[in-house]
DNA sequence: AAGGCATATGCAACTATTTGCATATAAGAC
DNA sequence: GTCTTATATGCAAATAGTTGCATATGCCTT
């Protein structure tokens, strides 16, 4: 059987180099994993009561004054074993469901100029998308060998963001090149 | 507001040159759409049904001996008219969740070798659907001038796979050049 | 003084997708 | 003769993800 619910292993990825809160999570998520997977903090709370409820991860209450109490998890020796049983199982090929493709497939029936409109918009995230990565390229570039260590495999994953980017943007341009005649 | 919804879109795109079955749309789906939207049979069915809830496409039986009747599904004005609005508003830029990313980022708890293997299955994957996608652009190239024009945009869809599998194969390669390290 | 952003959590309703099951026939392969 | 594939439809349950709302404070800007 092929495994799902990478986003409950994704959590305890992250929670098994360092215990936090949701929204210490939520913002670990966003800038490590946040390239390649998606979640709102409603998905990730969510998925943290479960993970709980599951005995997969553990809470200590943190009191503070002014706001909320912070819940802080951390992993168990039974969330440990849940995420290496993952690890060994093989996962989905990632599924393409892109709904400009859809709309370029029915183009004949708008007209090119507002198609022109749209392909640019997206073509303004998808450059600021590469210039994120290829800023993040630099700094893992400047690190002494040692220090690269540690980061080699999210390197890689990064270099995925990095290759798929600029093959979406030459894209675009062959897009364009089509619309202009 | 960003439309969501690509589904219904998609089906009605197809119903919109043709009339047909579910099942007809399923393999006219899998054949066309299939590269960059995914959908399975009991999608679809229930997709239509709702169409048809909604007036958006109307249904004819043809009964059949020894099968179960088909269902035949067509536009109506209503359905042309949620087609063309629905081209009109933005989409959203297509999502990326990919499993096999998270892995990799965990990747440092398992190891070299098992992760070698895992990308070696997906490289299988990726490879088959670029050799497809070459095909369908041969066939296409091979058609005149006249013969392509009612193929263009679909073509550039085509062209998006390629570029995106291509650049897929190629961060493999990076992948594998470390892991072999 | 008012508005926006960051901190910090979460529920509820809805939409989307997957997985498993269910039925029934006919054609062709082994 | 059985097994697989194609035809042809669909329900039900579970998992996954989105959208909208709700609360409460502190800090910084205009």
């Amino acid at each position: 059987m092929i495994s799902a619910m990478s986003l409950k292993h994704a959590i305890l990825t992250l929670l098994e180099t360092e215990e936090g809160s949701g929204y210490d999570l939520l913002k670990r998520f966003k800038a490590r994993l946040g390239f390649f997977w998606n979640a709102s903090h409603q998905q990730i709370y969510s998925q943290l009561k479960t993970l709980h409820q599951d005995g997969l991860i553990d809470c200590t209450l943190e009191p503070q004054q002014g706001k909320p109490d912070r819940k802080v998890y951390h992993m168990t020796q039974a969330g440990h074993d849940a995420l290496l049983a993952w690890l060994e199982k093989p996962v989905k090929v990632d599924k393409v469901n892109d709904a400009l493709l859809v709309k370029m497939y029915a183009g004949h029936l708008i007209d090119k100029q507002q198609m022109q409109l749209e392909m640019a918009e997206h073509k303004v995230i998808h450059q600021r998308m590469l210039e994120t990565f290829l800023a993040l390229e630099q700094e893992y570039q400047a690190l002494s060998q040692a220090k690269k260590k540690p980061f080699e495999l999210p390197y890689l994953t990064l270099r995925r963001g990095i290759l798929g980017e600029k093959a979406w943007l030459e894209w675009a341009e062959e897009v364009n090149a089509f619309l202009q005649k």
